[in-house]
DNA sequence: CTGAAAGCGCTTACAG
DNA sequence: CTGAAAGCGCTTACAG
């Protein structure tokens, strides 16, 4: 199993094996014609470059790490994290950049997503989804020299680069829209507490803001908790129900938790959004399909994806970065759930 | 931004830096003074290994590649195979690798995803999720010289290496059982007709075998499709009770779409098991805890990880392989929604 | 427009 | 037990 080299491809064309350098990395100065010899050879011999061999002289491995500081069976929670991962993969094929995935797979502790990721120098910079763990996390990629960027928001208080969605903005204007229609008792699904993400954090500061824009005192009663996933939007909703005084609206910080509250409102036998108004947030592909269709707030995952990919590209280009801090727009949806 | 390089250490241990090379790679013939000297100087300095550089003169980058010919959105569509992918990365750390991850994000054919992988020459081998770009897939990870393990069966017949569950076996038991129970007529909720893979091909070989030994024609009115999710196993279980001569069990090729069906069946005012039986496949997690607890068959998506993983990390030591496929495991789960 | 030289940060025999 | 040499497959100035 031989390998064949930049050397090989240069003897098949006739031409030193820095020409063909030339050719490989689109460089000028090399007449059409040898150009076209040296590309032939390259298709016919099969030519890859070695990328650890580029990277050398080069300092640059044109490889990136995404962490995701948690098990890998967890991702499918968040269809919103599939779509920025999805976006990023994407935005680096299209910039020359490969994808090193590193998780805390087998490991109940998110800080080893990173210090997996620095044992080794490989990278030229990493994309991180913020979780609890970043705070050191963080630290670790700084103390190694690495360029970062946040998908999510500043928990650890780093003052480096973050891209997310106006969660704030975006759960303000459903509230809004919330008591708009008179409703002055709403109930809350949250995620989960434990690990607790600025998201969520934010989604429940625009909710609460609204309530204080309205005079409205916050009920802690009307909030619970689910893990983003249908069936505990369900359970979520059934708590709601039985409260002496139970809310006469329903605002889950995700979608699928929202069709999980109006499944059991369903079966409870009240009707949506007559009897109870949901509302959504995510506007994942299923949520304008949904019976009824599902108010909620949109933003983009990709377009986060898109943007932390571009800004730390730029990093490693040390190119200049307006802002660290990129905040997503995120729009009410209004559908007929509320 | 100074890069620390095995050099650094050496001067500051007062050593050559072969020696320090020595103790990096845990090798024999050094003194324990002297090791201990440089893993203080490494540790000081906070030096980490170059991967390029060490993968220059090796012939080995220890980056082995994970090719998913899919956009990674989807991949939430599968439990098991976040399984799979999480016992790789786990299995991979362990060995002293790491995941480069390669998917078809932004494109609609999966053979991009291989297309990028090949592209530069930076692994030393590949696991690959199996599905229908694996025939022209597989053929360009051959043409350039990779290992590669497959995560599925072998649908291109390349007679490479695969590992994957005994979905025929499981299915054959599964419908034995039904069979047992005195139904005569069982609904079957395949995956999608679209891009099917070999192990949902297998579940449907295994219950067919099963209905010929018990000497049943098989009805192909009792087969609709679904994708995965739990919403399209609603839908499919409408369209199975809407037949003239309706099913008295059903048999989803996965829990997801079997929890649908159960959904389906109560708000139609069924009994599960009583009025109609329900049986799953894959044993995931939420499956024991359902209403009611599922029977499904069981098998492990992170063994299939575990063993590909190592398969592939032994063709790339050059260490011998017992056997190219490997069938693991899948065993019926007897509860009581049959 | 093309070639010869030096070097990227390591590892691997080979001396001593 | 430790050091000096050569080389991995490229890139990047520097000559010509």
């Amino acid at each position: 199993m031989k390998r064949v080299t930049i050397k090989d491809v240069a003897a098949h064309a006739g031409v030193s094996y820095q020409t063909v350098s030339r050719v490989i990395n689109n460089q000028p100065g090399v007449v059409e014609s040898t150009r076209q010899r040296i590309e032939q050879a390259i298709v016919e011999l099969n030519y890859r470059p070695n990328l650890a061999a580029r990277s050398l002289p080069r300092h640059r491995s044109n490889i990136i790490g995404l962490i995701v500081p948690y098990d890998a069976v967890y991702l499918f929670r968040d269809p919103n994290l599939l779509a920025q991962i999805s976006s990023i993969d994407a935005e680096a094929n299209a910039c020359g950049y490969n994808l090193l995935l590193s998780t805390a797979a087998g490991s109940d502790n998110g800080l080893d997503a990173y210090k997996r990721f620095v044992r080794n120098r490989v990278a030229d910079g990493a994309l991180v989804v913020e979780t609890a763990a970043g705070a050191a996390g963080n630290q670790l990629l700084s103390q190694n020299n690495y360029f970062y960027v946040s998908l999510g928001y500043d928990l650890s208080h780093t003052r480096k680069y973050f891209v997310h969605a106006d969660d704030r903005r975006g759960a303000n204007e459903a509230t809004r829209h919330l008591l708009h229609k008179g409703h002055r008792r709403i109930g809350i699904i949250n995620g989960p507490l434990i690990g607790a993400v600025g998201a969520t954090q934010e989604r429940l500061t625009g909710h609460l803001e609204a309530l204080a824009e309205a005079n409205i005192v916050f009920d802690p009663c009307l909030m619970v908790y689910g893990d983003y996933t249908r069936p505990s939007g369900q359970k979520a909703t059934e708590k709601l129900l039985a409260l002496p005084d139970p809310p006469t609206a329903i605002f889950a910080f995700n979608d699928r938790m929202a069709m999980g509250a109006v499944w059991m409102l369903k079966s409870a036998g009240l009707r949506v959004p007559e009897d109870i108004a949901v509302v959504g947030f995510d506007d994942i592909p299923t949520a304008a399909d949904f019976s009824p269709p599902l108010t909620t707030v949109r933003h983009s995952g990709v377009r986060v994806g898109q943007v932390a990919a571009q800004m730390l590209f730029k990093l490693i280009d040390g190119a200049p970065v307006e802002s660290p801090e990129v905040v997503l727009p995120a729009e009410l949806i209004v559908r007929q759930s509320s």
